[in-house]
This record gives structure tokens, C-alpha cells and sequence, in this order.
RNA sequence: GUCCCCGUAGCUCAGUCGGAUAGAGCGACCGCCUCCUAAGCGGUAGGUCGCAGGUUCGAAUCCUGCCGGGGACACCA
């Protein structure tokens, strides 16, 4: 007996009370005290029959027939609720379930539909900052757990290496290398004054010495671009290698220049009717399509705004086969949503392509109090920094337990401390705890470690702790499932946060000074093939989340 | 001024389909202790869910208005 038989048996039961097709939720009540599983059925579908919900839910309770296996009790509380109690062999079945799919527990069918992820997106003409991090965290747990729901994922990083950014990067640069040979030059007005691209010029300068000092072919400046963004994506890699994110695909902003496709964008937005003239520029009617008003898409100069690339860029998704795709991005941008989609929607793109996962800026505290420390006099704190101090996972994680939409306090403190207060830590510590003891029991049984758990007495685990934990863990794809849906790694933290939390307390409930009639392993083989088959299947659980979210679920603790 | 996000315990935050007495971690306070190796364990206190209306059997959740915080509103990227 499982949730979803359950459902069925209930909604069976519907069809026969004339409410067919009617939608059944079962939860786990927060309040054990009111059973395993329970309905608001009865509440909902009063209006539906027009009777009272607590006749509702008695005739529903009578027409279950006594004695179905794995029921043990079916409650009627408060205003109409149903409430079922579940035998405790009913309860263990997840067990079997857990071990049984091992490392794909918790993923889910889904048809491997294509979906485009793009994430961090970062110009190179720095390194990675922090919001660079969160999203490069956010992006890449995404799309796990758009993989483990079974879609066909795509990582792709689009780099925007053209346009005037990195025109100010290169004559940043080349500033930088005249003052090296000792000339007076100034910065440009609006150049990069980081250390960062002084390191790059002195690069530079180690490589070509002097003889782009006096540059006469004209080619100076470019050269000095190439070198730069070289450098800084090499740079970037580096970080994102050291953080665990890989892409399928880096785009090059450039290339759609080069392969005709801005032009071609320009020449479909023109023939659809939505282009017009004024004031010198080429505007594009983006309001015609729900953005707040029209955009310049050439300026009177006769270069492209912004929005042309992005749009042509994300036509290539389209016509690359994603009929999905989500672009995570700072909330910074959220002024750009509406315009590129206008421009895909004038070119017959659907409305609300792409989707986005906008999350909101990143502040690092230390005793209370916003820090910015970096290793770079002069700069903003980098994700390089960050991952120095604090290590990769706990990074990760602290990006991922918030949600995406709400501004995220790094606490250093809490991140630094490494025992069960950091959320990473009690995590892994649960982790590592399990493998503890079992590599205890395969020192005097080995079989233990693999036994076939349908042959075990689950139905032993009836202790409250246990039965709770049991149900925790079969909530796990559930979990998954939603998060997904919702774009919400942090829901994956906070099923992990608690189930190591239950299995803390489960493990210590057991110590030898405080109740050995609970330890895993007790004396009885038959109690400890159960516990162990359940210490089995939390292991596989917290590694399954631990891994979706890209984090080591390591056997043992290593002190720092 | 317009648009988007946020406002829940001292702090940081869960609470996505409206449901039962609004949850967790940290911190605070009170006990215990060295334990199936785990940098501790158990318990207690702590709330007008920003404010005011509305929708309904029922609202932290949905609708409207207001207040407070953040962000976006270029022929920048």
C-alpha cells in the first residue's frame, strides 16, 4: 500500500458517489497525530454534492472495504478531513522501493523533451562575481533536476564578446600596457579600473614585449581584445571547473554577427511589419507585443542595440529544436524580458518564450555585518575568492537554499563553522553516519550490505521516529518532482535539511547511555537486518540529494 | 511616476494546488554528557504572518488599496 494506490482506491470509491474525475490530494499531515495520509476530499467536493463534508467523508470512510491490506485505521477529524493510518509493513514497503532503485530514486519518467538551460552568461571582461556564482549554482542544479524529471537537458553559456563593453576592455588594456613601458596615458573615461586588467596587459607585455608600443600596422587594439577575452574566458573556466559546472555549449555573441544572423533578424523584424524610423534610429514596436514601450533596435550611428543579437541568438534555440527554454538570470535584467520576447513574438516565436528564473542580488555578512573581502585590492568579492574561503559545496549549497527570488545573505560565519549548525555539514555528517555504520556491520556480516530487503521484517520498524523517517524519505521524488516544476532547488536543501535532522535524532535516540533497545545494531538479527535495510536507504536518499545538487556525500568526515 | 520581486519568531528563512494548533535552523535560556568514530545530546521560551479591506465553510496563501525594502525603467551592456 502506497500513496498512489491509495488514490486510486479512493478515487474509485468517488466514482461510485457520483463524483468521477474528481481530484484526490493525499499529504503527510504536519501533526503525526492525525495519521500517515491524509484528504481534504470530503471538503472539497461539498459544494460539488451538495452535503455536508463530514457525511461526505463517512460515507467515504464506509465504503472502504474493512480489512484492506495496509490500512489499519481511516479517521474522520476536524471538518471534515480524512485520516489514514497505515500498517507499519505498509510504511516500510519504501524501504524495498528506496533499495531496490538506488541511485534513481527520485527520478521521475518524463518523456526526454528538449530544453535549453542558458546561465551565468557573464561577459569576459572580468572574473566571476558572486551573483555569477549563485547563478551559475542555480543554473546548474536546474538542470539536474530538469534531467532527473527526464527531460533531454542542454547547459550552454552565451558569451557576449562583441559590442562596446569589450571595446572598453581593450583600450583598458591597452592604457594598462603603455603605462607598463612607463608612458603617461589616463585610463579611458569609462574603462575597467580593476587589478584584473592590469594583470592582463602586463600578460601582454610579457608576450609581445614592446613593439605594439608604437602600433603602426592598426591591428594593436584588436590583437589586445583577443588576448584579453582569451584570457578572462580561460580565467572564468577555471572558476566554473573548480565549482563543478560544465556546459554543453559556449555561444559566441560574435558568431552571429560573423554568420549573418543579426543582419537576417533585422530583415525579419522589418518584413513582419513592426520596424519603423524615428529620430535617425530604427525603433522596433516592442510595444505592440506587452513590453512597456518601443526599443531602439539601430541606433542613429548604425550600430545594433543589444536587442538585436539576443534576439537573434534566441531564435537559434528555437531553430536549434528547444521548445523549452529557461534563461537564469540577476533580477537586474529583468528590463530586457519583455522587449526580447516582444522580438521573438514578432517573429512568431510563442508568447512567453523563454522563461525565466530571475533571482536577486547576493550579500556576504560576517558577525552581522556585510563584508567585501577580496583578494584584489580595488575589486568586488569574486566567486574565486569565496570558493577559497568557505570550499566548493558549502558554496554551492548556501546559493541554492534560498530561493531564487529573494535576496540571498551569505553568512560567513555559518558558512566557515563545520559542525552540525551548518546546514551542509548536518547533511553530510547524516551521510557519512550511515556509511559509519554500515562499513560496522559488513565487519561482521558482510551479507547485511546486500540482502534482498522484500525477505526482511520491515514491519518491525514501528517505532514513531522510524515509521517518520521512513515516510520522509518516500517523499523524496515528490520532492524532486516539485522542485522541478517550480524551478526550486531550495526545496532540495529543505528536504535534505529535515531528513538529516530526523536521521540525526533517530541515530542518537539509539545511543547505548540513552535507549540501546534503539541502536541500529541490536543484538536481535532480525531488528538489525530492518534498521540496517533503513540505514541502507537514507544513505541512498541524502546521496541522491546530495548529488542532484552536485555535492560530494562523502562515506567519512575529514577534518578541515 | 510606471513595472517586477520581497515583507512570517531576536536573526536567516520554509510554508507553489486556500485546510486542522503557522514550521525549521541559528541565537537565547534550562538540563545532560563523551556516546553504534563524528566537530555534542535533550528540552523550554519566543508570532497582531507589514497594515486595511474583500472573496469563502475556511486566507500567511487568492483579489484591491496603502506602507516599508530591493531592482528595472538609455540611441549602455
Amino acid at each position: 500500500m502506497q500513496r498512489d494506490d491509495l488514490k486510486t482506491l479512493l478515487e474509485g470509491i468517488l466514482a461510485e458517489m457520483g463524483a468521477p474525475e474528481h481530484a484526490v490530494h493525499l499529504e503527510r499531515p504536519r501533526d503525526p497525530a492525525h495519521g500517515d495520509l491524509a484528504t481534504n476530499v470530503a471538503m472539497t467536493l461539498a459544494s460539488r454534492l451538495r452535503r455536508p463534508p463530514r457525511a461526505i467523508a463517512e460515507e467515504l470512510r464506509d465504503r472502504i472495504p474493512a480489512g484492506h491490506p495496509g490500512i489499519r485505521a481511516v479517521e474522520i477529524a476536524g471538518p471534515g478531513f480524512l485520516n489514514f493510518r497505515l500498517t507499519s509493513g505498509a510504511i516500510a514497503e519504501t524501504i524495498v522501493r528506496i533499495l531496490r532503485e538506488g541511485e534513481v530514486f527520485g527520478r521521475g519518467p518524463g518523456e526526454g523533451r528538449k530544453v535549453n538551460i542558458e546561465f551565468v552568461s557573464a561577459n569576459p571582461t572580468g572574473l566571476l562575481h558572486l551573483g555569477h556564482g549563485r547563478q551559475a549554482a542555480l543554473g546548474d542544479a536546474i538542470a539536474s533536476l530538469l534531467e532527473w524529471t527526464g527531460w533531454d537537458v542542454h547547459r550552454e553559456f552565451y558569451y557576449n564578446d562583441a559590442g562596446r563593453q569589450i571595446e572598453r576592455l581593450a583600450e583598458s588594456v591597452r592604457a594598462r600596457y603603455e603605462q607598463h613601458f612607463g608612458r603617461e596615458v589616463e585610463l579611458p573615461e569609462d574603462g575597467y579600473h580593476g587589478s584584473t586588467v592590469r594583470e592582463i596587459a602586463e600578460a601582454f607585455a610579457d608576450v609581445e614585449g614592446d613593439r605594439w608600443l608604437d602600433d603602426e600596422s592598426g591591428h594593436g587594439l584588436e590583437v589586445m581584445r583577443e588576448f584579453a577575452v582569451d584570457r578572462l574566458r580561460a580565467e572564468q573556466d577555471r572558476d566554473l571547473n573548480a565549482f563543478g559546472v560544465r556546459f554543453n555549449l559556449y555561444f559566441l555573441e560574435s558568431s552571429l554577427y560573423e554568420d549573418g544572423r543579426v543582419d537576417r533578424t533585422v530583415e525579419a523584424l522589418r518584413a513582419s511589419g513592426n520596424v519603423y524610423e524615428k529620430d535617425g534610429a530604427t525603433w522596433f514596436a516592442s510595444s505592440r507585443f506587452g513590453d512597456q514601450k518601443d526599443r531602439v533596435m539601430i541606433k542613429s550611428d548604425g550600430s545594433a542595440t543589444y536587442f538585436l543579437p539576443d534576439v537573434a541568438y534566441h531564435i537559434t534555440k528555437w531553430e536549434r529544436g528547444f521548445e523549452d527554454a529557461i534563461n537564469v538570470q540577476g533580477a537586474d535584467h529583468h528590463g530586457t524580458v519583455a522587449r526580447v520576447r516582444a522580438g521573438l513574438q514578432a517573429l512568431g516565436l510563442p508568447e512567453g518564450y523563454p522563461e525565466y528564473v530571475l533571482h536577486q542580488m547576493v550579500t556576504v555578512e560576517r558577525d552581522g555585518q556585510e563584508v567585501k573581502f577580496s583578494k584584489r585590492a580595488g575589486d568586488y568579492t569574486t566567486l574565486r575568492d569565496l570558493i577559497e574561503e568557505v570550499g566548493t559545496d558549502v558554496t554551492r549549497y548556501f546559493f541554492l537554499m534560498r530561493k531564487p527570488e529573494a535576496h540571498l545573505v551569505f553568512d560567513l560565519d555559518q558558512a566557515l563553522d563545520q559542525s552540525d549548525t551548518n546546514p551542509v555539514y548536518k547533511v553530510k555528517y547524516a551521510h557519512a553516519r550511515m556509511c559509519s555504520i554500515l562499513r560496522k556491520a559488513a565487519a561482521d556480516d558482510a551479507e547485511f550490505l546486500t540482502v534482498d530487503p522484500q525477505g526482511l521484517a520491515l514491519e518491525r520498524l514501528d517505532h514513531p521516529a522510524e515509521r517518520e523517517l521512513i515516510q520522509q524519505l518516500g517523499s523524496f521524488p515528490d520532492v524532486v518532482a516539485r522542485a522541478a516544476e517550480a524551478r526550486a532547488p531550495h526545496l532540495i536543501c529543505e528536504v535534505l535539511e529535515q531528513t538529516a535532522g530526523q536521521v540525526n535524532a533517530w541515530y542518537h535516540a539509539g545511543n547505548p547511555s540513552r535507549d540501546p533497545e534503539l541502536a541500529v545494531l541490536h543484538p536481535d538479527p532480525e531488528l538489525r537486518s530492518a534498521r540496517l535495510a533503513l540505514t541502507r536507504a537514507v544513505r541512498t536518499v541524502l546521496a541522491n540529494g546530495l548529488g542532484l545538487l552536485g555535492l560530494e556525500a562523502p562515506e567519512r568526515m575529514v577534518r578541515a
